[in-house]
DNA sequence: CGATTTAATGACTCTATGGTCATTAATAGC
DNA sequence: GCTATTAATGACCATAGAGTCATTAAATCG
């Protein structure tokens, strides 16, 4: 409403901008990729006129950092909490943590950016070399983390070393990043969808 | 040589040049992405001309989509014959069509035109669905045909329905499209990767 | 209620590159 | 060797969109 046909048009809302064209920066992308995003259209969605949007972000690039920084180091630490403070089995620890993961990543934008720092991150070497030292280093130490408790707990049935982190997230990341290329039958509920990766993860597929 | 001081230049090449552009498109993709990519080098590592390229290809897209439609379906038909003429138990089969996808998604160039579909794909809703068509449908397929298999042979937990064939293949896919994203400590060797993601999707993570 | 500060604007510039096409020259046919 | 055909060329055009900046006006202050 008050934008339809507000009176007071050019607000001055220095503290709220960032965070707006931020927003407006990540549904966009999302939607056209990185480079397929003009910055006027961002602008326009933030409610704005292109050249505030260079007022909080001196680049195209500089706001697609900070909408990373912003939405997925948040979300490591998330499960790093997790980890730490849980007590149960494994079992119960790994769905909680699934959980966790597709709430960033489904529901949320981690999947969204990751899509675009695959696709287009051979134009960011920088951005690629963040995200791998601030949000990968810290995903794989909880992950290692968990892996070792369930050892410690006696609950595996190999060495924790044996077993790569990365293929246990594997699912649930690639259906965040590539679900669009998938048939479009729907993955099902949250709930089934994370049921059958813990039971695939834990016990496999064959018959013992 | 030939190429250095090569007393002819302006060969009429007319078979040969498709797949050549084809290749030097393909690789310039791969480091820079689909917008990165400018057709004028795609021009100049093929050894010719930027209009000699649209002698060949109407659009640029219409290269990549020449690349996808050459490089991915002819991978998932090897993938079929697999499964269609084995002999054997299911963790073997396993083995030897995870090797498959593993020549063509980690070593060939299925992985980097699938990297580039999930970035960029947001401009290329034509493409998304004619990969979802051609590779996706029967990749799919096949893999079920997989799972029918075991279950026929008494070798399945779990009903074969119960299993998702995307997160058996999850691993290999995400690393494949996604290497650059990871640490950099190497995967390991081909054999070690496969085994340890055999070994997981077959028997978990759980102590029995 | 002026005067001052600075958030916001959007018309403009400048560059990059996708795509065109008149010209050139390599081959084929005679 | 001459002519016709057409593959190959690269200078050129047109457009899009990132980034700039002189101007405007909202807030602040006295």
């Amino acid at each position: 409403m008050d934008v339809e046909q507000g009176p007071r048009r050019r607000q001055r809302r220095k503290e709220a901008r960032p965070s707006e064209i931020i927003d407006a920066g990540l549904s966009l992308f999302s939607e056209h990729g990185f480079a397929g995003t003009r910055l006027e259209d961002v602008a326009k969605r933030a409610g704005i006129a292109k050249g505030t949007v260079y007022l909080y972000f001196p680049s195209k690039e500089a706001l697609f950092e900070a909408a990373v920084k912003e939405r997925i180091v948040s979300n490591m630490d998330a499960m790093g909490q997790l980890v730490a403070s849980f007590e149960g089995t494994t079992a119960e620890l790994l769905r909680r943590f699934f959980e966790t993961i597709y709430t960033h990543m489904m529901e949320g934008d981690a999947g969204i950016l990751m899509r675009i720092l695959i696709g287009e991150g051979a134009r960011f070497p920088h951005l690629i070399e963040l995200h791998r030292k601030i949000a990968m280093q810290r995903g794989l130490e909880t992950m290692k983390a968990m892996l070792k408790r369930a050892e410690a707990r006696g609950e595996l049935r190999i060495p924790a070393e044996d077993i790569d982190p990365r293929m246990i997230v594997a699912p649930l990341a690639l259906f965040a990043i590539a679900k669009d290329i998938f048939p479009r039958d729907s993955i099902g509920t949250r709930e089934d969808f994370i049921r059958r990766h813990c039971d695939l993860m834990l016990n496999g597929m064959l018959a013992r």
